[in-house]
DNA sequence: CGCTAATCTAGAACAAGTTACAGAACCGAT
DNA sequence: ATCGGTTCTGTAACTTGTTCTAGATTAGCG
């Protein structure tokens, strides 16, 4: 809840620093679960296969990430910083608030739409996580946060309201996003739920009177 | 998406109907998931466990619900008829469709704080489960949607923008839900969101000019 | 009743996530 | 370069979801 001291992100509480090699590893083993996750989705990520496919072993692995789904979510953050970066490139040409985080999600979505199997192991790891993965989950949440208040482009600081619509929309991105990957609901289907709910900005203007 | 000829539900496509022993073992078995999953949650529903619990061979559970997700699926359809029943017998006092809405969705919030494991293994099966499973998930979303639907208390039938407002509602619901059980957001968080949320039905009044 | 097919039971077997452990390799400080 | 503690490897074991099999029970039917 640091409002915006985003100088550099917070770097999670004391966590020792890794030495090359470690990082190496651990680059190797993120780099693992994507492929795998990529084709097959999230029961092709078996942590002997990633264990073995980044050559390390499997106790090895189980220390960097402690349990498959802590894995998958941490791939989903490494994902998500890209596609924030990419999406920082290119922001959004569209005037309105509302209309810019649509079409800033819809990009993403399509992005999601490349790799529809990463997009699965990730998207269930995510919401089939418990507590012991919080703060990672909530990592993930923050950076999703941070993409959509990028796409609002607002001067200032974001109101109370706004940022009650920001969750709204992460809720129903996450929730669309579900129901699309289990074939439960079409492209243009998720499509017309963001755009429904990306009403919710227009709603909570910085001036709007009570 | 029949609108609403709700005369008794559509009764799933050709479930050959089952003798009255078995009908006595299908309400066991969710009888004994159901008792599971309200002390230790979701990794408290083991398949062995409920068997027993229902006097029922292994393979026997397998061939009623042929995964545990399939299980807790079932288990939720089951609650949320109950629930809808419930709901109906109070319906909301508040005006606005919108306001409505919200008090019915915090009520049902409330019961499941009552019995937070079993929401917590329910939820956690719905979104978590693969395609094999949408007819049954897709069951439950149709309940939801009646529950609310009912809640707004509409005359005539919802129109289109109603129903994509219906299908945001759902999303924040099931999202904001999961973030409440693993401890992510607080209870006010939820009451917030979903009230948020529910401003979206204002905007859909019948007779609102484009 | 007696037959046949479907269902049910008990239990073994298999798959993948997770844990445990003994020894090898590595790192930092002396 | 060497010592001491940490990390890594290789492998086996354990857990729980799922599948399989052989025999017992049951249901429907002539």
């Amino acid at each position: 809840m640091g409002h915006m001291t985003s100088e550099h992100r917070p770097a999670l509480p004391a966590t020792p620093p890794l030495t090359e090699r470690q990082e190496a590893r651990r680059r190797r083993i993120l780099h693992a679960s994507a492929q795998l996750a990529g084709r097959g989705g999230f029961d092709a990520v078996q942590m002997r296969e990633v264990a073995e496919l980044s050559n390390v072993a499997l106790g090895t692995l189980y220390r960097y990430f402690p349990s498959k789904i802590h894995l998958l979510v941490a791939t989903m953050q490494d994902q998500l910083q890209h596609m924030h970066a990419t999406l920082r490139k290119r922001p959004p040409t569209e005037s309105d608030p509302g209309a810019r985080v649509a079409q800033t999600l819809m990009r993403a979505f399509r992005a999601m739409q490349r790799e529809p199997h990463l997009a699965d192991a990730m998207v269930r790891a995510l919401t089939f996580a418990d507590r012991s993965v919080s703060p990672e989950v909530d990592t993930v949440s923050r950076l999703t946060t941070a993409i959509i208040l990028d796409a609002m482009g607002l001067e200032s600081a974001a109101t109370p309201e706004q940022l009650s619509a920001v969750r709204v929309i992460e809720h129903t991105w996450h929730s669309a996003l579900i129901t699309w990957l289990s074939g439960r609901a079409s492209i243009a289907q998720v499509k017309i739920d963001i755009e429904t709910v990306c009403r919710l900005i227009e709603l909570t203007g910085p001036q709007r009177p009570e």
